[in-house]
DNA sequence: AACGGAAATT
DNA sequence: AATTTCCGTT
């Protein structure tokens, strides 16, 4: 009986499975967090809490005696844990909600997409609008639907990077197994895992890493491009209507996850062209390879399953939830409804209400228990909202204050044609970056301070601190071009400070400040910050969920951002595109305006105490000396990626993420594949974008619904769990 | 408590 | 690349 639903919150599957993210070998810290969050167990410790996403550490340092047994880590603390998770922030994978002790927030958006970048419901969505609008105004009717591009689909930008990245990790993993080196036999990690496959919560729809593989192994290669692979390449692979490869409900189990789906959010098959199509070769990545594993009810042809034992779902359930949540974060929340109209798979973690206040603490650990019980009981008394029950989605209606703040349509005027607009671009922050003072330089210099010389080693203007950047940064429109790039740096940095090297380091950082609200719910800013699909948003997106310090803007073009700052100005602000829209990406707009500032209107939960556990902080132990390393970007990529990107913009308005965390060899090969293939969709456009969308969906959600129904209809045959077995100790 | 830089580790 | 470790600052 442990649905995801009785958790109350529910991911996909594959979302908890560690595998799926692309980039690590090992159980990545927020999968881990979600493990613990999806089982009760661990209710006393971690939980859903607030808003949707949000989720509180009811016990820090248990979740980092958790998370160290994981990792084989026990000097781990929450210390060090929450460093980790602040490394989310800039990853836009968490958030931190101000202002509640030990409570962070999910972005879904950005996990949904690091998992799967090969689903792109894009195409779904390009052609229907999957779901209602959060603003039911006839605001809708101005967003258009660009047609939308295969490449661009995929086009993944910083954390999707290229699936292929996605394959080989997976091949990797699946080749070796298991990773560990963990001696601790006593891990963790063990009472999470039993957790899981004890449950059995997924009834059936975990695969049994034993079982299954039939030996599938090796096919998946994929034969084509996962980029190029089109929409329908995808659905075809999943067997779209006909479902070639066996019905659904045939087997047992699957049957009553198979059942109609009335909310699905998806359109219609996506498939437009050739229906008849006959599938090829699954190009997707073998997380999506569709496993024949015996009890996946959906499998359609035994060959095609690459991985054994893998595969991920969507199944009904999570399906309706995440309609639901869809609906409610929408209405209630004040989330962004792209991102869920993107990846409608994901549903909203409810933030549940304990009625089951019995079942948590018993199982697994008694090592917690005695916390729990406090805890837990604490917790219970403590959080009283109470959300909807995801009963009826589908509409209703809008607390109080959900506002629309925008009764008028809203159209997008940020939306910017493609040539049309301004290139106003983000304005950049150009930090100088000190001199990096090793800690070992630091210590061999001068131990004492070594941190102070270093700063002032850097330049004289020891000013800037490391977070404000102040002292040394500038910011102007991004039309670095203008700027004559180089030529701008050097002079400011002339004065500034040079590397050993003699070279300025500069550090080029958007500004997005925009945000600054502190005032406006900073939590949910971020969440929904435009993230992958929104890439057109992206630049402006607030990617620092905190704001704080500067608020300057200072030249940088004063254009667009300063203007008042009322709800919906926050939120153009946000989503103001500096490009034009691209084209295939992201297909509801609609959403945009109106959510963020809803939500702050809901009272939040005042996180009980929650007594701190004391837990001693063991000794840390210095690390053996390594290499030294500096890891500044040559001032000369940095522009070049800029402007690049600046181009690539323009041209193709591709959306561009430009955080310091990607690395600019991805984004340089992502922005050419895209810009060719992204060329030819803009046409359409001409200008706006005006291709209206197939479905408006002013207004109502009915129509989208039933589309959607359609496509959950065929995922669901398609789809499969991910699940590798990854017991790292 | 939370943030974020820097270096180290895996 | 994703942390882990350390630590000064806010």
């Amino acid at each position: 009986m442990k649905t995801p639903g009785d958790t109350g919150f529910a991911f996909p599957e594959w979302a908890y499975k560690p595998e799926s993210s692309p980039g690590s070998r090992q159980i990545q810290l927020w999968h881990f967090i979600l493990e613990l969050l999806r089982k009760e167990e661990y209710h006393d410790v971690i939980a859903w809490q607030g808003d949707y996403g949000e989720f509180v550490i009811k016990d820090p340092d248990e979740v980092a005696r958790l998370w160290g047994a994981r990792k084989c880590k026990p000097q781990m603390n929450y210390d060090k844990l929450s460093r980790a998770l602040r490394y989310y922030y800039n990853k836009r994978i968490l958030h931190k909600t101000k202002g509640k002790r030990f409570t962070y927030k999910f972005n879904f958006n950005k996990l949904v997409l690091v998992n799967y970048p090969f689903i792109d419901m894009s195409s779904t969505g390009s052609s229907v609008p999957q779901s209602a609008p959060p603003v039911p105004t006839g605001a809708g009717t101005h967003f258009r639907f660009p047609p939308s591009t295969p490449s661009e689909v995929l086009s993944p930008n910083e954390d999707l990077r290229s699936p292929g990245g996605m394959f080989s990790s997976v091949a990797r993993r699946m080749a070796r197994g298991s990773v560990s080196d963990c001696s601790d036999g006593t891990s963790a990690n063990s009472e999470i895992e039993e957790g899981n496959t004890g449950a059995g919560e997924e009834r059936g729809e975990r695969v049994v890493s034993g079982g299954g593989p039939g030996g599938g192994g090796g096919g998946y290669r994929s034969i084509i491009h996962p980029r190029l692979a089109s929409h329908e390449a995808l659905f075809r692979m999943y067997g779209g209507p006909g479902n070639p490869a066996g019905h659904p409900g045939s087997r047992g189990p699957a049957a009553h996850r198979i059942h109609p789906e009335p909310l699905s959010p998806f359109p219609a098959s996506p498939l437009p062209g050739p229906g008849g199509a006959s599938l090829l070769a699954p190009p997707l990545s073998p997380a999506l390879s569709m496993t024949p594993t015996s009890h996946l009810p959906y499998t359609p042809s035994p060959t095609l399953s690459p991985m054994l034992g893998s595969h991920f779902s969507f199944n009904p359930e999570d399906m309706k939830r995440y309609l639901q949540a869809h609906t409610q974060s929408v209405y209630n929340y004040g989330l962004s409804p792209r991102a869920f109209l993107q990846y409608p798979n994901i549903v909203i973690p409810q933030p549940h209400r304990p009625d089951k206040a019995g079942l948590t603490a018993e199982r697994g650990a008694a090592e917690r228990a005695e916390r729990a019980s406090t805890v837990g009981g604490g917790e219970r008394g403590g959080d009283r909202h109470h959300h909807p029950p995801l009963g009826h989605p589908t509409h209703h209606h809008p607390h109080p204050h959900s506002a629309h703040p925008h009764p008028h349509s809203h159209p997008m005027h940020h939306s910017l044609h493609l040539g049309e607009e301004p290139p106003h671009m983000s304005p950049f922050k150009f930090k100088l970056q000190p001199p990096p003072l090793g800690r070992k330089q630091r210590e061999g210099q001068s131990q004492s301070k070594a941190r102070q010389s270093s700063l002032s080693s850097g330049s004289g203007s020891g000013s800037m601190s490391s977070t404000s950047g102040l002292g040394s940064s500038l910011s102007f429109g991004s039309d670095l071009s203008s700027a004559s790039g180089s030529g701008l740096i050097s002079t400011s940095s002339s004065t500034q400070s040079l590397n050993s090297a003699g070279l300025p380091k500069i550090k080029v950082e958007p500004i997005s400040d925009i945000d600054s609200e502190e005032e406006v719910e900073v939590t949910d800013i971020s969440d929904e910050d435009p993230d992958e699909r929104d890439e057109e948003f992206e630049l402006f997106a607030p990617r620092h969920p905190r704001a704080s310090d500067h608020h300057h803007l200072p030249n940088g073009s004063a254009r667009a951002q300063q203007q008042p700052h009322t709800d919906e100005d926050l939120e153009e602000d946000v989503f103001k595109a500096p490009a034009p829209p691209p084209p295939g990406l992201m297909p509801f707009f609609t959403s945009q305006y109106t959510h963020s500032g809803v939500h702050r209107m809901l009272p939040v939960i005042k996180s009980e105490p929650a007594e701190p556990g004391e837990s001693s902080t063991p000794p840390s132990q210095p690390p053996a000396a390594g290499a030294p390393q500096t890891k500044c970007i040559p001032l000369k990529l940095r522009f070049k990626r800029r402007w690049s990107e600046d181009q690539r913009m323009e041209a193709s308005q591709e959306e561009s993420d430009d955080k310091k965390v990607r690395p600019e060899e991805e984004r340089e090969r992502e922005r050419q594949s895209n810009g060719q293939m992204e060329m030819e969709e803009d046409g359409t456009g001409s200008g706006g974008g005006d291709s209206p969308p197939m479905l408006a969906y002013e207004g109502s959600l009915a129509a989208p619904l039933a589309l959607h129904r359609r496509v959950t209809a065929e995922l669901h045959r398609a789809t499969a769990q991910l699940s590798l077995e990854n017991k790292d100790c």
